[in-house]
DNA sequence: CCGGCTCCTTGATTTAGGTCAATGCCAGCC
DNA sequence: GGCTGGCATTGACCTAAATCAAGGAGCCGG
């Protein structure tokens, strides 16, 4: 079985320098109750904290394709990140995007069945899969944490195909924004501006439209009063209450 | 907190007498390998059989709906249900078709996220949902069996998300029946004559297309000579080949 | 300051699939 | 046997979003 292909964290090598040398950077994390170590104590954390590693990767980096061997699974500590699966004619389907906190990497197979690529500068946290299965076993409470995060995947994902499959484009775009607020809400970030880092083309992969439907139903918004574009990428939500109307499909 | 709405499986009382009497109907059951009962031991299964009851469900009778409690998961033992979701005016997106062996109920809230109906007549193992958690503390394999499943589910969703996606309606329905075919080898069913138990509405509403799109692209397959529609539900899928580069978008 | 990027927006036109409207088909039932 | 009601199919037409095609706006490097 291959190894796991560097060549695509190449940028670890270039990365910006991090602090592994020190003890735990486990125990300055500010984001753990968010990741997989959020059940564990200090102790068990640290027995967590001796078999990651950790890597930076820069916008437009891929972390892993689809097909490659499963060999690590990730939580971001920021940035953002996308998940995608293609067709052989180059069709995308974006099946997700992942910020601070999420966890990454979770197979069945062998191999991922997605790729994945960081969308802004991000920094993960690398956990060899096998050495994971087996510190699971010692705690239940990481396992039955991930069961949780599947869970709540799951059902995002149920959400997701109520979009795809049967949301207007406008629909989908009010969807979209309110998801990213309530991700960056939860993360303690601003709700509107809310910060969109992808591309309109990541956009469209995400939601079922092409990069010009996505522009056209911005404007749209835009000219009803309901979003302003401001620039950096950041979108004020200036009526929530009717966005949510729409995206619920009222 | 409201009771499980009994109301919801009415039909249990007029339901097909069932030998609940005997001291584990279980050490009878011809699936288990495909249950979250698979990895117990004799003796813990037996532990299983003592909180698990019996449903039986006529065709077009809902399990649960969405926003109920939720208070059971199952194991559907036969027959075919569907999950879904819905919006507001009605529109509809099946998330998924369940067959015998199906774990259905997972949810991390309180509440179930979607709604389930019996398509066929079904039978299924109802575990309360709080017992099971206590009885999965004491049988981790069961944890790890039902975090198996819930990662084959999310790889599933995101095949489905490509397919809401970015697929045609031909490639949807090509993709449609080889996973109906998929899903009846794993239950040792025949591939070929394979057995299409909903309704051409269900299927739209699974592949985010209308009945009159389903029927037409079926007509068009069977007019290619891809598959042949046989009497009582059943296709056959005659160029299986063919069928398998519609689907992967070749 | 000027190309040469890449990404975004906007316009004109096309089309896949949706909508609306019959018609067909079969099973159950008086 | 004829009636009814629920699917399924087929046809005619329409529309939301895709496609094709310019421009524009910001950004970087020289």
């Amino acid at each position: 079985m291959a190894v796991f292909d560097v060549t695509h964290v190449s940028s670890l090598t270039s990365a910006v320098p991090r602090d592994d040398a020190s003890p735990s950077p486990c125990s300055a994390c500010k984001i753990r109750n968010l990741t997989i170590c959020a059940p564990l104590s200090d102790v068990e954390q640290a027995q967590m904290a001796a078999i990651v590693s950790h890597v930076d990767l820069e916008g437009g980096t891929p972390l892993f394709d689809e097909g490659e061997p499963a060999e690590h699974v990730y939580n971001v500590t920021s940035g953002t990140l996308k998940v995608y699966k293609l067709l052989p004619d180059g069709r995308r389907q974006v099946t997700g995007f992942l910020f601070a906190g999420d966890f990454l990497g979770l197979a069945n197979e062998d191999d991922y069945a997605y790729s994945a690529e960081a969308v802004t500068h991000c920094s993960l946290c690398r956990f060899p899969r096998r050495k994971l299965e087996i510190l699971m076993q010692r705690f239940p409470k990481v396992e039955q944490r991930l069961l949780s995060i599947a869970s709540n995947e799951l059902a995002a994902a149920q959400e997701q195909m109520l979009l795809l499959g049967r949301k207007t484009a406008r629909e989908k775009i009010a969807s979209f924004l309110l998801l990213l607020a309530g991700r960056a809400r939860q993360r303690g970030m601003n709700e509107s501006p809310v910060s969109v880092p992808m591309s309109r083309t990541d956009i469209g992969d995400f939601l079922g439209l092409t990069t010009e439907t996505v522009s056209r139903t911005f404007t749209q918004l835009k000219q009803s009063n309901l979003i302003r574009l401001l620039p950096n990428g950041l979108v004020e939500l200036s009526a929530r209450e009717d966005l949510e109307d729409i995206a619920g499909g009222f």
